[in-house]
DNA sequence: CGCAGATGATCTGACGTCAAACGAAGAATG
DNA sequence: CATTCTTCGTTTGACGTCAGATCATCTGCG
């Protein structure tokens, strides 16, 4: 019930940019905070479900894939090691990269984080209804040049 | 003509967050180097445009309104004073605030580099057509909650 | 008035992100 | 094979952002 109406309304409306931008800004801190209640990152849970669904990658492959700097992915990688949710095998056909693999634990993990997801991204999005959301996810596909 | 159709597209549909902020990530970038083009920070420049619609503000307000923190909002007016494009007067009825003023000098800046967003909006949103810019942006307005 | 609390601007310290440099291992060229 | 170049993972250093402390000023209350 807050009481400001002022001046973002009308900046949002001829600048897409910015509206984009503080929309996204809002949007990541509410994963942030839901990421922190299952005390699985954001970047982890990325990394799992992409091991999970793809198979063991090279960090190499994951980085740009989720678009995770590298030196950022060594510390999820690290971590996520350390919680026995993957392992890091050398891959043998070339030995400078790993075959980042899922582990049973991990999966486990990843499946219970994922039990919270949509409730989650209904909380998210409950301003928009589902025709609407899929409108915006249709935009921002195109805005991604993404083929489909 | 990149010959990588992977693992993201997927994601992307199922997690509407994840492509929104990836949308975000692709739009701040643009922004910022056209800003640099301009040699006029996106935060200066919303600086400016917002003191230009609605007059003298304090560094608070335009903090609020712009979202951009405090501690940034200061050197942001730092160097719009030491260029010359606003003033910091106090406010009389209350010392404690500025009364930030934008110069002719910072109208001028500002007109010279409004000119050029038009042209920027429409080559970062190209992949979009008019009608489906006004779809996006009446989305993103719901999910910030704006009135309209 | 005098004092406690709130508020605006500023400064400082911690944190996350990213670019650049590095070492190890492969690929390519002669 | 040797030399050069590229790639993968890691480390390091710089930068921007943000929370918390600080100082000056204002407000409210006795």
């Amino acid at each position: 019930m807050q009481v400001r109406p002022t001046y973002f309304p009308q900046l949002a409306g001829e600048r897409l940019d910015i509206a984009l931008c503080r929309a996204s800004a809002t949007v990541a801190r509410a994963a942030d905070a839901h990421a922190a209640g299952q005390s699985l990152g954001v970047g982890q849970h990325l990394v799992l479900k992409m091991l999970y669904t793809v198979g063991p990658c090279s960090q190499q492959a994951l980085s740009e894939e989720l678009r995770i700097d590298r030196s950022v992915m060594v510390t999820i990688c690290d971590d996520l090691e350390r919680d026995g949710c993957v392992r890091r095998e050398r891959n043998p056909h070339d030995r400078r990269s790993y075959a980042v693999t899922i582990t049973d634990a991990g999966r486990q993990r990843l499946v219970t984080a994922e039990r919270s997801i949509p409730g989650y991204l209904d909380d998210t999005f409950k301003a928009l209804t589902p025709d609407e959301r899929t409108q915006l996810a249709t935009l921002l596909g195109k805005l991604l040049g993404i083929s489909g």
